[in-house]
DNA sequence: TTCCATGTTCCGCA
DNA sequence: TTGCGGAACATGGA
């Protein structure tokens, strides 16, 4: 599930639930989930620390601790939140919780441990050593910008959108989505695109990503004209009603239509 | 039982 | 040398 929309979802979730709560204890279950921390410099940040604010980048939540530094989480395939009461039994793969001193608690969840929490003095920095490329809704990346990243690139389009180094949030699901409503063909090499395709597929990338925001990425909330909720072979097409096909890109399982996305 | 999955990272090759 | 594509990773549900 996590991609920018859903982590945008959780960082909302957050701010609803979490903030300005003492924390008297924090629980790892299992530090494989742990990036470059120790569990006893995270725990030591978390101990007694309030959630101040929350930012996203990307798929990437920061949760500011009021005491400084920043809990960082990454959500991988699997990873969840859920806010409840202490007498409630955390979820099942819950892998950190935070219990506040209001009897409640926030649990982190990964049941593949891909995701990853992490401790972070500075964001910006954070963000510059993971070599992440702007954020896909960031305000400042306009369709200039846009068109500067994908310049003098090799290789197919998907991949490039994919590519978190290159801009930041999209993974499988969204590019499908926003290749879809594009009418571009996820292989199409970059530089076969024309400056009128990219401003296309900059302007569609906006578009679906800011109603998937909307939505709360909720798919049953999306459009009928979205592929999303169809993501399924020979399923009909929402634009021309022909059958949506199934390839691999890149090693990913990718959907398209053949003829709203003709190969160029 | 085998295969597949919305994530990133690492290695080999061009 | 840079960077692209594929495999590997971990786990459980279909």
């Amino acid at each position: 599930m996590p991609e920018l929309p859903d982590v945008a979802a959780f960082k909302d979730y957050v701010d609803a639930s979490s903030l300005h709560h003492r924390i008297r204890h924090s629980r790892l279950t299992d530090r494989r989930i742990l990036g470059e921390v120790t569990p006893q410099k995270l725990q030591a940040n978390l101990a007694g620390s309030r959630l101040a604010s929350t930012a996203r980048h990307g798929k990437f939540l920061f949760a500011e601790l009021d005491r400084g530094g920043w809990l960082v989480l990454h959500f991988g395939m699997t990873g969840g939140l859920a806010y409840a009461k202490q007498e409630d039994e955390p979820p099942r793969f819950t892998q950190l919780l935070l219990e506040f001193d209001n009897g409640y608690y926030l649990a982190y969840t990964c049941q593949r441990m891909l995701g990853r929490v992490s401790y972070a003095e500075d964001r910006e920095a954070f963000i510059a050593e993971r070599e992440l490329g702007p954020d896909a809704l960031a305000e400042d990346l306009d369709g200039e910008a846009f068109a500067d990243l994908l310049a003098g690139r090799r290789g197919m389009i998907k991949s490039a959108l994919m590519n978190q180094s290159i801009v930041a949030g999209m993974g499988n699901v969204y590019v499908d989505e926003v290749l879809f409503q594009a009418g571009i063909h996820p292989k199409t090499p970059i530089h076969r695109l024309d400056g009128k395709q990219i401003r296309t597929i900059y302007r569609t990338m906006r578009r679906v990503l800011h109603k998937a925001v909307e939505k709360e990425s909720i798919i049953e909330r999306l459009p009928a004209s979205y592929l999303l909720p169809r993501r399924d072979t020979d399923r009909p097409c929402p634009r021309c009603g022909g059958p949506i096909r199934q390839m691999d890109v890149s090693g990913r399982t990718t959907h398209y239509c053949p003829d709203c996305q003709p190969e160029g």
